[in-house]
DNA sequence: ACATTGTGCAACCTAAAGGTTGCAGTTTCT
DNA sequence: AGAAACTGCAACCTTTAGGTTGCACAATGT
């Protein structure tokens, strides 16, 4: 088995909360604009950022868990990349969030307005 | 000086890391879910969570902190509120970066679709 | 073959996160 | 005044997150 480039993002739709913890770090959110931009290997984003590869990798590791990144290897390199599907999760757990509470805080609002007041 | 309910959403526009941290918890997510219908405190909220109140408070503070909930006295009790605005600052990243990779994963298509191939 | 460059693993450290218990202070109700 | 119901603070515990160092393994270039 392959094992380092497969049981990641196979994992089906990863946990709200898991993906929102794995966004919830300065230098990970730093690599994704990073690899926004372009594919990189773990070295290669290390040049970068202010710790050492290996804090990187791990770092990567928690990203391609949940389905933000996926990796390649070629040749020595491992390539890791951004997926967008990955954003699935976060972006429709705020949509439906922001739905909920704006209906909830609309009708405070009417309920405010609308009836007899002075 | 209140203290309690100043020194918390006031703090301007809340860095994305931490409100992602914020979000990146099971019990905070469900707590969110329980404010966005009505209002309620801390004891409240204790009643349908699978912790103690101190622990719901510590969680409740973390989402003051960032903005997503605001508190208010009401007699004795505190009583914690949802705030839409707090959304502003996650929503705002994730459209940024979904922009971002999206553009960038669209020119590798027309790349890869567009020149020569066979 | 051999040096180079990059990855992978493991041990280890420190600080912070999440949680608990116990107790003191406040506001309300009777 | 006294009981009841909440909140607030502090100490403490255990696990995890983030980071480092050191070394072994794999692929590439000369």
């Amino acid at each position: 088995m392959t094992g380092l480039l497969e049981a990641s993002a196979a994992s089906g739709t990863p946990d709200a909360a898991e993906v929102f913890a794995a966004l919830g770090d300065k230098h990970r959110l730093g690599i994704l604009r990073g690899l926004g931009m372009r594919p990189a290997s773990a070295t290669a984003l290390a040049a970068d950022a202010p710790v050492t590869r290996q804090a990187v990798v791990k770092h990567l590791r928690v990203l391609e868990r949940v389905g933000l990144i996926a990796a390649r290897r070629e040749g020595r390199e491992v390539v890791y990349d951004v997926r967008l599907e990955g954003l699935q999760t976060p972006v429709q757990w705020l949509d439906d969030i922001a739905a909920a509470w704006d209906r909830r805080l609309d009708a405070v609002k009417q309920a405010a307005e609308g009836p007899s007041e002075g």
